[in-house]
DNA sequence: CAGTATCCACTCGGATACTG
DNA sequence: CAGTATCCGAGTGGATACTG
């Protein structure tokens, strides 16, 4: 009943930790921000609330497909909050919610970061090719 | 000459909107960041320098294809340095570069924000999910 | 020990067409 | 206007087997 091989071993711990992140929060919210679209949608909220059609302008690469499916995403995960105003056409807006608002703070942390250090990992990555090519 | 259709007018916008995200350095952050197992290695070697066996049993559910891709692309980016002892068997160790030490601190943003406010996103989630049965 | 090499399933995201 | 529905290709990541 003990655990034999280290392959079992092994085994066993590769479950394990896939449960543990599973739960993790902070992987669970890089999964989330990981998402193409999903810094984009919450920074473009952030400047100030949308319609559907002004976040599609706003984000011209992204499709009606990727869009809905965001913002349902972060409407589920109550970071974004969705309103329909019942007219005809219908005219529906978007805002952050406080949560959502408060995400903006680690994510203009990062920027900064990206901003800042970006350069750097680009010379990186030219010496890493270059190198490769000798 | 112009841009005659909506139509038209829409594909260059996103062309441009494609090009300009290729270039964003916070979007190509998050491209690296949120890669399963980037994090999870950045934070790992966060704590002290490692060697290849030592990641591959801390983080038990990666691959040894996937270790060595992730490990690959960070040392490429700057972030992770390699170093080789040429014994019998090899012996490599892994560490953070300072470039890598930097990037410990947004991350450690995230890791906040995350622990405090992932439980309100299951909330809502439970909510959204409870509410799709009615 | 620290990888490489190969194959494969699955998911992500895009294109297109249609609708209340 | 603000979506849905369907199809599909490309890329990501995992399983397995082999090696200096």
């Amino acid at each position: 009943m003990a655990t034999q091989t280290a392959q079992h071993r092994r085994e066993l711990a590769a479950e394990a930790f896939d449960a543990y992140l599973a739960r993790c929060p902070s992987r669970r919210l890089l999964d989330r921000i990981g998402d193409k679209w999903v810094s984009l949608v919450i920074c473009a909220l952030g400047e100030q609330p949308m319609r559907y059609s002004q976040l599609r302008d706003r984000i011209a690469a992204v499709s009606q497909k990727m869009l809905t499916q965001t913002l349902r995403n972060l409407e589920r995960d109550g970071l974004v909050r969705r309103s329909v105003t019942p007219s005809v056409p219908v005219r529906v807006d978007y805002a952050l919610t406080d949560l959502g608002l408060s995400l903006l703070e680690p994510i203009e942390h990062l920027k900064r970061w990206a901003e800042q250090h970006m350069p750097a990992v680009d010379a990186a990555r030219a010496r890493y090719d270059d190198a490769a090519l000798s």
